[in-house]
DNA sequence: TGAATAGTGTCTATAAGACATTATGGT
DNA sequence: ACCATAATGTCTTATAGACACTATTCA
């Protein structure tokens, strides 16, 4: 194999000595992030957001996230940013989708690519303004046809969501489309990550145990169901979901000491079996 | 909001006008096309392949692909190359997956964002060598943990699949993880592409109608079960198939003429409401 | 004891899965 | 009449959804 020879004769070692890149313009690759966290309460939906302080979209609300190096992989990349940004390795990260229009940034060409974690708020420490980039939470309250960011600094990001119909060779389908008004706060196309991350996010807690990770060793039941209802953004019938998720659960045997609260409920831990749908 | 002025003082469009992008280096940007196709008698799933006239990789066996234009998004870029290579235009078409390890290309870094369309094989005409690039057609056999590419010029491609429980983050899911053989015929990592795609287009296929664009206005259930079949890989029980589809489906009222068969089946078409999970 | 929270029982409708049976039409 | 293909029937099991009911504990 290795005498193998190109058009011009020349072998793999003797081509990849003379490659050279071409000088054609290129587009800058960055990775962005979009990490969901649950507050410790388990009833609100946050993401993690950064206040631009520099052109384009000065002042306004962006995903974290940068260039990607020469010598490091997408998602190594993406892991570096998480870390920076929050300080937290080893967090289940998935690729979202890589976003790539001409003109998606005004200084130049830019694809990015788009993961998402998913994380308690407690695990992490960003206040806003402690250091040099302006980093905030944002609470997810989507109503019908609007996303409204609520952030912890009080400030409210908005834009709107439409159910398109697609007919695209032979294939029909219902798209969600977003669009936002000039002054939402939200930078770049980054309504478009954040729809798309919730929509995946939600899709993922439905069909797999992905929001079994953000519980500690040992939980109760209505705590269980208060994540799974914060995240998908729906009230569950009780019994419904605890004949659901039981098969995945095994009793401690012992009972949450409650404080205000009235009757005791009782503690569970996870089943430690690797069985899921990927 | 014109007004805001940056650290140095400048206006957005001041900004704008001074930015130079900075001159590290980046990456170079591709797409890949992962062309299914289903063949006329609808008992083979196909991909088509390239094979590659230069090194790396010389002699190798590709997915069509190259370089994104400075001025064309990603899928704008994924429809050029489908129609520079099958003619096609307008069809169904999704992004698969991005990749950017680096030293996937040994020739540079090369980031690249598969894409995956599906047609039916006789509506292209693509013969092995009939253009400057040299194509083929390269049937999907798996057995187990082995996937067989068979050529429709005779030569058979092989890589390796396995199972891998993952833990990571407190979740656990299984991972389809690939490997070849030095001398597979494969080029670069797309054994991972196919692998992925082929795995992405099952899914899409039990739980979306995307297979209803392959089929002409009218068709027979024989002939739509067939189809379900060979791109699930798996047989289907008659009468839980129809049980399962009926819903979309309203009769013609005709039948259809066989030859050599016995009973002639009745004739379907879709209806056409555009109800489904995208 | 009653209010608030935790937990169980049960009924319906629907879907998946596995087989068995009947229907049609050409030779 | 036979046989290959097309089409339907039916049984079991599992799951989703909706709602009513019982249990515990604190004040």
């Amino acid at each position: 194999m290795e005498e193998l020879r190109n058009e011009q004769g020349l072998t793999e070692k003797e081509f990849l000595q003379q490659y050279r890149p071409g000088d054609y313009e290129r587009p800058a690759v960055t990775v962005d992030i979009l990490v969901f966290a649950v507050n410790e309460t388990l009833d609100a939906l946050k993401i993690l957001l950064i206040r631009r302080k520099n052109h384009p979209y000065i002042q306004c609300w962006a995903l974290p996230g940068g260039f990607v190096e020469m010598d490091e992989s997408l998602e190594e990349a993406a892991r570096r940013e998480l870390e920076e940004e929050t300080g937290l390795q080893d967090i289940y990260m998935e690729q979202l989708f890589t976003f790539g229009e001409p003109g998606r940034d005004p200084r130049s060409r830019v694809i990015s690519t788009a993961y998402m974690a998913l994380i308690r708020e407690k695990t992490v420490n960003v206040q806003a303004g402690d250091d040099a980039a302006d980093a905030c939470w944002f609470t997810i309250r989507q109503n019908d046809s609007e996303m409204e960011l609520v952030g912890d600094n009080g400030e409210i990001l908005r834009y709107h969501i439409k159910q398109i119909p697609m007919f695209i060779g032979g294939v029909s389908m219902i798209q969600e489309s977003v669009y936002k008004k000039e002054d939402s706060g939200i930078a770049f196309d980054h309504e478009k990550v954040i729809q798309m991350g919730l929509s995946r996010l939600r899709n993922k807690a439905e069909y797999t145990n992905v929001l079994f990770g953000l519980m500690p060793e040992e939980f109760t039941l209505p705590e269980l169901q208060k994540l799974y209802e914060t995240v998908l953004g729906k009230t569950l019938y009780k019994a419904n979901f605890r004949k659901k998720i039981s098969r995945y659960l095994e009793p401690t045997g012992t009972k949450k000491v409650q404080e205000g609260t009235k009757r005791s409920p009782e503690l569970y831990r996870f089943q430690d079996i690797n069985i899921d749908f990927g």
